[in-house]
DNA sequence: CGTGTTTGACCGGCGC
DNA sequence: GCGCCGGTCAAACACG
């Protein structure tokens, strides 16, 4: 079986949710899904279809597992779901490709990886902190002697019109390189929260330059800047709203990393008024919303409590 | 003045 | 060793 990750094609008035693995297409922009140096864990795409779902921010997507998909996409109206290798990826089984088991050990890797990686930062930092370097050469033995590591990555596609989404954290800008054979830059990220490193990398498709690839890397430290938790005020309440926290647990563990399933992703889906600008620091964002915090995000997944509260009033709007 | 962006330089990994 | 490429740094700059 060709590993590839279905085309996602717009279908109009209509949300399309796919998820699949790194397909022939995008293999340059996803090359941490394949390969034995991988240490990524695979990808969801999340694509929303018509002027409604076309967007600027990732909190208008539903990053959701696979597994989840099934039950979710009833609850929202026009969602249909596209990828085929959901099953497998659900499943935890591995796609009957080599290309895709290389993803699983990929995975494996990357856990392996992250785990090392978690005691390798605390090693260093402690001993940055007794023993600081004095030189730029010394600085230099120092890198070369630790192999370079690096966090387990995630990314999403998302059409959009503009580069950078909204995803509640504020982000500065670091770096912009041309990608070779496409003719859109990519961006770097860093999160501005001090001590906290989260990086993302912003480009588009070369193949479809309506989708946007935003890939994060690294765990945020610290919560949202742009996420109080959510506090249902009546005006919030009679807001056509949704608002879905989509926890990771339920990601197959050899398809995600430990801290993603630690950590539930706190996009939220909002449909609303107001225009978000493409403001990298983020500090241009006007929709209100509802948020989620990792609590009500892992709750969500045995009751659905608040997912079912908002979306069915969500539905209940569009009846 | 604080914060964020731009952009050329630099560095390290990798293939040849 | 060399060149390519991805990623990062940091000075200069813009903006509110």
């Amino acid at each position: 079986m060709d590993v590839k990750k279905d085309v996602v094609k717009m279908e109009d008035n209509s949300t399309n949710i796919g998820c699949g693995f790194s397909s022939s297409p995008f293999s340059g922009i996803f090359d941490f899904c394949e390969g034995e140096k991988s240490s990524s864990l695979g990808f969801m795409e999340l694509l929303g279809a018509g002027q409604d779902f076309c967007t600027n921010s990732l909190f208008d997507y539903l990053p959701q597992t696979p597994s989840m998909l099934p039950s979710l996409a009833p609850n929202f109206p026009n969602t249909s779901i596209m990828a085929k290798e959901c099953s497998d990826y659900s499943l935890n089984q591995q796609p009957a490709t080599p290309n895709s088991s290389s993803i699983s050990s990929a995975s494996s890797e990357a856990l392996n990886e992250e785990q090392t990686d978690n005691k390798g930062a605390a090693d260093q930092l402690e001993e940055e902190e007794h023993d600081q370097p004095k030189t730029k050469k010394e600085l230099k033995a120092k890198k070369a002697s630790q192999k370079r590591q690096r966090e387990p990555r995630f990314a999403f596609m998302t059409k959009s019109e503009v580069d950078h989404l909204e995803d509640g954290y504020r982000w500065r800008k670091y770096g912009q390189k041309a990608v070779k054979n496409s003719p859109f830059p990519r961006s770097y990220y860093r999160c501005t929260s001090t001590a906290c490193n989260v990086k993302k990398r912003v480009e588009r498709s070369f193949n479809d330059p309506s989708i946007v690839v935003t890939t994060y890397e690294g765990q945020h430290t610290h919560p949202s800047p742009l996420m109080p938790r959510p506090t249902l005020t009546a005006s919030a309440s009679a807001q056509p709203s949704i608002s879905t926290t989509f926890a990771m647990p339920s990601m197959p563990r050899t398809l995600l990393s430990h801290h993603y399933q630690q950590q539930p992703f706190n996009f939220c889906n909002y449909v609303n008024g107001g225009s978000p600008t493409a403001n990298a620091s983020g500090t241009g964002f006007h929709r209100e919303r509802r948020f989620c915090t990792p609590a009500t995000g892992s709750a969500m997944l045995t009751d659905h409590g608040l997912l079912q509260d908002i979306v069915s009033s969500h539905m209940l709007k569009q009846e």
